[in-house]
DNA sequence: TATACTTAGTTACATAAAGTAAGTTAATAA
DNA sequence: TTATTAACTTACTTTATGTAACTAAGTATA
C-alpha cells in the first residue's frame, strides 16, 4: 500500500480489523476464552487462515494464547485488554447492521 | 462461508466492512462526495479494486454515485444516509488506534 | 482534419491470499 | 499395537488483488 494523508495509527488499526475474518473472531472471543476447534467451527473458518489470523492477533497483543498442560492439550485463546476494547467497535457495528442491512441479501 | 450461530445482518454488515478497503473508502467519502480519481489517490487503492469496492457500496446502498455531464464527465460518489450512518464505526475504530495502537509498526 | 488531452473506467496478466483436504505431533486409551 | 484427540502444518487449488496498458466520449489544439 502507498503513504496516504490518513492517521497511520488508524490505517494501521483498519489493516488488521479490514482482514477478512478478523472481526467474527473478535466478536467470538469477546464471549469468552475458547479453544481453537471452537472458533473455527462456530465462524466457519478454514484452519488454515484460523491458525494465521491467531498469530497476526496475538503479534498484535489484541489476542493471549495460554497452553493448558492436560491431555490432549487444551490451548485456549482470549482477548486481551486491547482486545476487548474493541467491543465499541463491534456493538456499533452489530447497532448499525441491524438499523440498515436487509434480513435477506440483495442479490 | 459456512453457517454461523451468529446474527445475519451482523454477519452480512462484516462481509461488506471487513473486505480489504472498504473501511478507508467510506473513511474518504466521510470528508464529502469525491470523484473515483480522488478516492483513488487519496487511499492507494488500484483502479482495478476501487471500481469493484464502488459498485458493491453502491449495490449495498451505501454510496450513490452521481453523473454531471461537463467536459469531461464528472463522476462523484458520495455517502447514502445508509453510509454516513457508519461514522460512529469508523470514529470508534480511530478512537481505540489511538489509544492502543503503536505508533511503529512492530514488523 | 488529425492529434492530443481528460476522466472514468476495463482488460489481460502476474502475484498474493484464502479454501480444501490430507498429514503431523504428542499424549494417552483400548 | 492401533486408535483417538486437539492443534496445527503442508501441498495444492481457487479466488482476490496489484500492475500496467487500453478504451470511450467529449472537447481543445495544431
Amino acid at each position: 500500500m502507498t503513504d496516504t494523508a490518513i492517521c497511520p495509527k488508524f490505517e494501521a488499526a483498519l489493516n488488521i480489523l479490514n482482514k477478512r475474518w478478523t472481526g467474527l473472531i473478535i466478536f467470538q472471543l469477546l464471549e469468552g476464552a475458547q479453544r481453537f476447534s471452537t472458533i473455527e467451527s462456530a465462524i466457519g473458518i478454514s484452519g488454515r487462515v484460523l491458525s494465521e489470523r491467531l498469530k497476526d492477533l496475538e503479534k498484535h497483543g489484541i489476542v493471549k494464547r495460554s497452553v493448558y498442560d492436560e491431555t490432549p492439550v487444551r490451548i485456549e485463546y482470549e482477548l486481551t485488554e486491547k482486545g476487548i476494547a474493541l467491543q465499541p467497535v463491534l456493538e456499533n457495528i452489530q447497532t448499525w447492521a441491524e438499523s440498515w442491512m436487509e434480513s435477506k441479501p440483495l442479490v
